[in-house]
DNA sequence: TATGAATGAGGCTTCATTCAT
DNA sequence: CATGAATGAAGCCTCATTCAT
């Protein structure tokens, strides 16, 4: 059976477009509620039921719980990148002006967007060892981001940092906690919410006049 | 009988008093588990075997997971803040000496000693409502410390800050992921890790000369 | 899914009608042993071992253990009802005739078809409070019955009572007990035995020439 | 260790009278928990904690909860039957009047003193096999009084019955059930109660005028 | 493809029982 | 005698997984 394939590169046929279309569905399901409430404690059932389905039929999309967790994980970490690498805000101007523009999306995103997901990078702890690895390579891609403008702050001296990787470590702890900071706060009081974060981030950069 | 009061006040008879030792023993066992694991991924049975004894002992103890789980955290919040609460270092100086001294005991505490129980009371997503209520309370606790430090350094001039709240947040948040990115150091280079860490997250408060 | 609806109310689909089917057997199989050990001597293993099937797909069927009870009563004493409200003899004649053929049925359904599962309604003591109200309606509604003919009969002067409802309560409590004395009889000589116990309930309403 | 003699004859030294008065205390509470929410529902620590001791104590006196249960019934058996035959008006008068006193006294004591215990008798169901007969045994005793007084009753021709065996059957199903109905009467109307109960239990034995 | 059904392992919890002190 | 502690089996329940249809 061609199954579980799961992410595949490019879908061909009509058929497989489909595929690939419901993939995804389960996927940002699946991405939501692990992020939500952790691996752990969701379960297939809890995903079938979001996207109106029954279990049994996960399986033909995806392997095992872990694979679908897996999956579920990259697809989130590859969008996410993607759309902070596309960011135009952060692919022109001064290193300091592109790394507040990504510190703002990167938070927004989480805090808008996957309210919750952002804990799945963060804590890997509660990941089979199997899903850590991959993990940590998405997290290398996606701080490689960040990376590149700190590190050409400093270059044009513009920046001055302790150290570039305790720096982005914090940077990224910093903003995957902000969803639970912000829970409740809404409108305004959030944009406020971000906008303070970002500006306390971009302290550990900070060069003084 | 005289089951389940677990985290009584202080022990008087000798019987107590073993108890009292027995469910410490427990209760760090468990800490640990579940700060490296987290609440789901842990069954009773694991900690049971850590503590070498069956599961359902710790019935004896603890009513039930949820309670032995927010006993757990009390415990370890009580004493962590108790340490840091009686830190010498952090009782006199500046300001400045003093949130240092602070930072780098916390982390040191986090990695050194529990090196996975601080995602208890950063990730509270996943815990009951009920536990997420004591663990917010314990970290107010726990945050004041901090807070005070700086808002002493910030009226005194010493410290300029963006805000507060947010830089506490980022503090402890950065702080609490340490043991994971630590995790395989050791000896020196653990001790820099940790100055590195320190040292960054003084920027957030950082006055310019 | 489509689960835990249990007792619906018309099957449609072949499909819901199978379900309805398999509902039938556990329950059937739950109200024997129930009825033969009570409730909390009874458990999962045992109702799903008499099924040939495993304790856990008991669950795809029913919420719990309480649910499985609730509704095993619910089953039984509906269908008792019916068959008694059906009875032929029980619908036609002189109210002593009536209420002789159902004390008759009634007995006979209790030691030949449900040796035990009388018990169910007749000691609630150890049913969880939520049970206890439905059985009560139930026996209400199975009381009826009987309480409409005892009426009748004292309203034309063909009967004479004590008391209506001391009356009913003593032919439903010793009904209930006859599949104990029963135990080991057959054939004649159980006919003979519910012959004489319908026979010996029958002076309760005796009125002399 | 001289043990598990549990309901020896006649102690004799005053430690041993003292052993036996601890072992009544026991089967006191016992009797009453299995009583009131049967044998399978009450655990060891509910006798214990009614008792105020440990668990562990129960087995100086008793080697099981089976025998425990054993012994509890048998006392409260045989309590309840030297009050029935010490009886005064159930000693002396027309075989009608003794009857009705052994009724009245019987549910009395089964509604008053023993408001659940009585389904011990009635239930044996849920009993392992073992006190399956203790109990039988025992119910043969009691019902050997009710038995005499209607025998003689018939043999005067004071009373007509259908058959002895099945009248004394419904007069003791019936009076089981009693507590269950008259469960949250009081005064005057329990009274009442039991006055009609008795009242129509004796029309199974009753010789028309 | 998808579903309904079933399984079996594992988790939480209770409890009769044992035993050192 | 009595207790505190521990055990282990058993019970309820959940859930990842499989499979016939």
């Amino acid at each position: 059976m061609g199954t579980h394939q799961a992410v595949g590169d490019e879908p061909v046929s009509r058929i497989e477009r489909k595929r690939g279309r419901r993939i995804q569905e389960i996927l940002t399901a699946a991405a939501e509620l692990f992020g939500e409430r952790g691996y752990a404690a969701v379960s297939l059932e809890d995903v079938a039921e979001r996207l109106d389905v029954t279990k049994g039929s996960l399986y033909y999309y995806f392997a095992s719980k872990d694979a679908l967790g897996t999956a579920a994980i990259e697809t989130l970490g590859n969008e996410w990148t993607s759309r902070l690498e596309n960011l135009p805000a952060a692919r022109a101007g001064s290193p300091a002006d592109r790394l507040r523009a990504l510190l703002r999306e990167h938070t927004t995103i989480a805090v808008r967007e996957y309210p919750a997901a952002l804990g799945l990078f963060l804590v890997p702890r509660e990941w089979p060892q199997d899903q850590k690895e991959r993990i940590k390579e998405l997290r290398g891609r996606h701080d490689g981001l960040f990376r590149r403008v700190v590190e050409e702050g400093v270059a044009t001296g513009e920046f001055r940092v302790t150290d570039v990787g305790t720096v982005l470590q914090c940077m990224h702890a910093s903003m995957s906690q902000a969803p639970v900071w912000c829970e409740g706060l809404g409108g305004t009081a959030l944009d406020e919410a971000i906008d303070r974060l970002a500006d306390t981030l971009m302290m550990l950069v900070v060069r003084e006049p």
